[in-house]
DNA sequence: TAAACATATGAGCATATATTCATATGAATG
DNA sequence: CATTCATATGAATATATGCTCATATGTTTA
């Protein structure tokens, strides 16, 4: 695994046993994973300032409900979002301030970066 | 594509118009996509205080030095590593705040949700 | 300049993930 | 209570992605 070259062994030793628990660098990882698709990131986009039923997220987004409904159900297992039934309909709106936060942090991110060097 | 459940037709006509920048959202959705894996977080987080070589990235993370490479190009693609040569060794940096921002957030987040019923 | 070390990269493979299709579930309504 | 509308979900498929292996590139040093 670790190949032979390690400029320093010792520094390398110390941070490795200083690093967060795996556990929560993987759950850090499952959190971003879900703002890092167009799909989902989309979804949360329209749900900044409203609430939104699946049928009308799809149709803003032009996409099929079951993809829509695919997308939501991840969204609602990470706890990025919460739902509740409304007659026919079920409700969506984002979760916490901090879905709202991580959004705005990024989209803060990728204009000050327009027209610098990137991809 | 668009199934024919739609409750508020007018409404997501609107949300729809108001869209930001398809390609914007992907770019967001990229961004995001860099911190959403267990490698990349892992290497973002041995960087969060420090500047490391390759070598020693792979050693502190127990793992091959073509692995941390890999995605270390793909950080570096996206503009949120930078960096320089020194010797044979090549260090890497965090790229700017945003980078640590972003991370702390997400981290903030998780910790918040420690104990409620989530995945 | 040959050898050794550090890093980068292309190819191949295995796994993960997003969408679609078909269908199930759940609720209102005639 | 059958039908219709809204949503959820399982299976299948296509694509994306991460890792390994082998090797190339770049730098120092003997």
């Amino acid at each position: 695994m670790t190949d032979k070259c390690c400029v320093h062994p010792h520094e390398a030793e110390i941070i490795k046993n200083n690093l967060p628990d795996t556990c929560q660098l993987f759950d850090l990882a499952e959190l971003f994973k879900m703002f890092g698709d167009s799909t989902r990131i989309s979804i949360i986009s329209v749900l900044m300032d409203r609430t939104l039923c699946v049928g009308d997220i799809a149709a803003a987004l032009d996409m099929g409900q079951s993809a829509i409904s695919h997308q939501l159900r991840l969204l609602r297992q990470s706890g990025l979002v919460r739902c509740k039934r409304q007659g026919k309909t079920v409700l969506y709106t984002l979760a916490d301030s901090h879905v709202h936060d991580i959004y705005r942090l990024g989209w803060e991110h990728i204009n000050e970066k327009a027209g610098e060097a990137d991809d």
